[in-house]
DNA sequence: CAGTGAGCGAGCTTCCGCTTGACTT
């Protein structure tokens, strides 16, 4: 028998909790959400208001049985869900399945983990604030109705199974509007000049000074003359500037800012560093994971500092307290940090030691003292020449906080300039020598195109999404297949450079490879079709200030100036009408593109979203005469709708192929899933990257089958009389047993080539069932 | 993913937020 009962979300922080409150107190968990509308049918009750039709979710009916039978022995029940809309929703949800009694419930909050909060807490309970949970009905019923009435548009007009919603659609746009403005992207060039310059000291010691011009040619010619004005010039110092300047630390990680460091600094996907993270905050090793508050406990600040002054002394802090700014942050928990900021590293997997440090030095750096630095600045005139040349240089005087940790940025470029850290003494009229003027051909850079970091950083300025469904979505938008996260290689590009060395001009031609892509963001030909079609029929949706303006409503009702169902209604009957609107008067929307008509036999080309993804088609689908259907193929990888040639299209049709007989049996050529394969007898043969599928002969193919014979001749280890259909085999990972369609993996303290009949059959019996898998069959 | 490369159409798909599961093949 327990007197307190206390239910927090996390399980992780049920331990933690109940080590605090110690004798009397029973801590266990709920798991987030454990009611959530009905996933089949709508959910909503239009006739009633909008009342929501809520389940005990699936996966939760265990631990509501579990909270019932605890709850009922319990003398007080405390309902410790986060402090914001879903925490105070999953307080109420609580209570009503819970079905627990007012005068024995007491809802309490904190937005740390730390004896003294948890303790302050118990002294201050309160009621649930149904304003609060009624702005998280709306919330949930809106993104139901939004879901659930645009996703069977797609279904009919785009291609089955897709989907919609506030905040996947938006991501895809973002990611949509990105390439479109690539595409369109025209790069242009101009000529950069810098020079290197000789400085000599009283001692004889020469240095060197680089400097880049304030100028930019624009054209070729303009630069070259320009080199040829510098042949017979002076170069002085004009003048020379020094300036204190200071950098200051990052803000303490939160999930989003997380996910970037991680991404740029380690290379991990967000659902890699979510992952990451989750194990170190069930280790006790950090606070927890999904937050999106820069807030750090007293306890927290103490002991960075403490840990400060023990590693680099009092000049390295500078107590600081963050303030959150991103749009709709609801600061439930602390800013993710280490639970124990005396431990600078953890015991774990090499992932899980990664990111603890970079969680380290990212909350210890942001206690210490700015980095103070000097930049200095010199001008240089050329007598010749009106433009100057300016050579900067910034001297750290002191590091401060980038002893421990420096924030990276998004500039793939590394355009830093010709910056250099030192600069060597130098006074108004000093006279320089020039060692080697260089004018470089530079082109401007297209948009740069999403990481998933990058996105995510996206979305959170944005105020959509929140931390804990950053991942997920972007795990969604690849699933639906919108989205591909790809490498692609760059182009070569050919720039000019003109060199001015020791009065000698002379010209040069240099290639550089140019927009290389990794795990970058790429909208499928499905992804831009859905978008535009969104955007043509759905603007309000689509528009990037939806979510915050729907915000505002959510936190009037929760200050209790708005009634959750009205506002919902005004905004279910415009949209409603919109849908009914688009489902009987818009026409479907394939993103078909008609290339031109094909030579030979005169017939149309098109291209447009089939059933099973991008087809081109030969011909078209008359109704009027009885002339042959028309033909299709899949479009290739790398191929997309809005890109695709005509010859590109045509070539399509070449293929499958027939090279002749073989054995009495067609030798058919063609391209599937897995690339270009040779058919002969029913049998699938890769072609492998070396054949050309267009052009490959029967020959090669048959000595193609053959080797694939011969391999799977080896491939057989063993085979049965008794029982033809079951063979032991050697695989791709190791040998294994085949039987009825079905394979079996042998164990690994068995050969393979010792096995029975009887031992065969053994393992076959004992195997688990088959997984279910993907498909997972109701009734 | 377990050795693949289909297509006359039944019945299904879908949202956003909270959380952690466990077939180890």
């Amino acid at each position: 028998m327990q007197e307190n009962l206390v239910i927090v979300e996390s399980p992780a922080k049920a331990k933690t909790i109940e080590k605090f409150l110690g004798e009397g107190y029973h801590v266990t968990s709920c798991m987030g959400h454990i009611r959530d509308l009905e996933k089949k049918d709508f959910g909503i009750d239009l006739e009633k208001n909008y009342q929501p039709k809520y389940v005990v979710t699936p996966d939760k009916k265990k631990v509501v049985t579990e909270l019932k039978k605890l709850a009922k022995d319990a003398e007080t029940v405390w309902l410790a869900s986060d402090e914001d809309r879903e925490g105070e929703a999953i307080a109420w949800h609580l209570k009503e399945v819970l079905k627990l009694d007012p005068s024995r419930t007491k809802r309490i909050v904190f937005h740390e983990i730390t004896k003294e909060a948890i303790q302050e807490a118990i002294k201050n309970p309160r009621v649930i604030d149904d304003n609060l949970v009624n702005a998280q009905q709306a919330r949930r019923v809106l993104d139901r109705i939004v879901g659930f009435e645009v996703s069977p548009v797609l279904w009919k007009k785009v291609k089955p199974s897709l989907s919609a919603g506030r905040v996947q659609s938006v991501a895809v746009r973002l990611i949509v509007d990105r390439e479109r403005e690539i595409i369109k992207f025209k790069s242009e060039s101009n000529y950069r000049v810098t020079g290197k310059f000789l400085v000599s000291d009283e001692n004889g010691n020469t240095s060197e000074l680089k400097a880049e011009l304030s100028k930019r040619f624009s054209e070729k010619n303009e630069a070259l003359e320009f080199l040829k004005k510098c042949q017979s010039a002076e170069f002085s110092v004009s003048d020379v500037t020094k300036k204190p300047t200071k950098r200051s630390p990052a803000m303490p990680f939160t999930t989003s800012t997380l996910q970037q460091e991680a991404s740029r600094k380690l290379g991990f996907s967000v659902s890699q560093t979510m992952a990451v993270a989750q194990r170190l905050y069930e280790g006790g090793k950090i606070t927890y994971m999904r937050t999106d508050s820069v807030n750090l406990s007293n306890t927290a600040i103490n002991t960075a500092k403490q840990k400060i002054l023990d590693l680099h002394g009092e000049d390295y802090l500078k107590i600081r307290k963050y303030q959150t700014k991103s749009k709709g942050a609801q600061e439930a928990h602390e800013a993710i940090r280490p639970t124990y900021m005396s431990n600078e590293t953890v015991e774990g997997s090499n992932q899980e030691r990664r990111l603890y440090e970079l969680i380290w030095k990212r909350t210890i750096a942001s206690q210490m003292a700015d980095a103070k630095l000097e930049k200095t600045t010199v001008n240089i005139s050329v007598s010749t020449a009106t433009e100057r040349f300016t050579a900067t240089g910034e001297v750290l005087i002191f590091d401060g906080f980038l002893k421990v940790y420096m924030e990276s940025t998004d500039d793939e470029n590394g355009n830093s300039g010709p910056a250099q850290d030192i600069i060597p003494p130098l006074k108004a009229n000093d006279a320089l020598r020039m060692s080697e003027i260089i004018a470089m051909q530079r082109f401007s850079q297209k948009p740069p195109r999403f990481t998933e970091a990058s996105l995510v950083k996206r979305l959170e300025e944005l105020g959509i999404g929140r931390p804990s469904t950053y991942a997920p979505t972007i795990t969604t938008i690849q699933n639906r297949n919108y989205v591909v996260k790809e490498d692609r290689p760059g182009t070569e590009r050919e720039f000019d450079v003109i060199t001015l060395d020791h009065d000698k001009i002379s010209e040069k031609k240099k290639t550089e490879i140019t927009g290389t892509e990794k795990s970058k963001l790429f909208p499928t030909d499905v992804g831009m079709v859905v978008t535009d079609f969104l955007m043509e029929n759905f603007k309000q949706i689509m528009d990037f200030n939806f979510t915050a303006s729907v915000e505002k409503d959510f936190d009037d009702i929760a200050e209790g100036e708005k009634v959750w169902n009205e506002m919902i209604d005004r905004f279910y009957k415009p949209f409603h009408e919109i849908v009914e609107d688009v489902l009987e008067n818009s026409g479907r929307s394939k993103g078909e593109r008609v290339l031109g008509t094909d030579p030979k036999t005169g017939k149309q080309v098109s291209v447009r979203i089939g059933r099973y993804g991008p087809v081109a088609q030969l011909g078209e689908a008359s109704s009027e005469t009885n002339e042959e259907k028309p033909q299709f193929a899949s479009l290739r990888n790398g191929q997309h709708l809005e890109t695709i040639t005509l010859e590109d299209a045509l070539d399509l049709f070449k293929l499958p192929r027939e090279l002749g007989e073989y054995e009495d049996k067609k030798v058919t050529v063609n391209i599937g899933r897995f690339g270009p394969y040779v058919r002969h007898d029913n049998k699938f043969v890769s072609l492998g990257k070396e054949n050309d599928p267009y052009t490959v002969e029967l020959d090669k193919a048959i000595e193609l089958i053959e080797a694939k014979r011969e391999k799977d001749r080896k491939a057989i280890i063993k085979t049965f009389d008794e029982e033809p259909g079951l063979r032991v085999l050697n695989g791709r990972w190791g040998p294994y047993i085949s039987f009825k369609k079905k394979n079996y993996k042998i164990p690994k303290k068995l050969k393979a080539e010792d096995l029975s009949l009887d031992d065969c059959k053994k393992i076959i019996e004992e195997a688990p069932a088959a997984k279910s898998g993907k498909r997972r069959k109701k009734k």
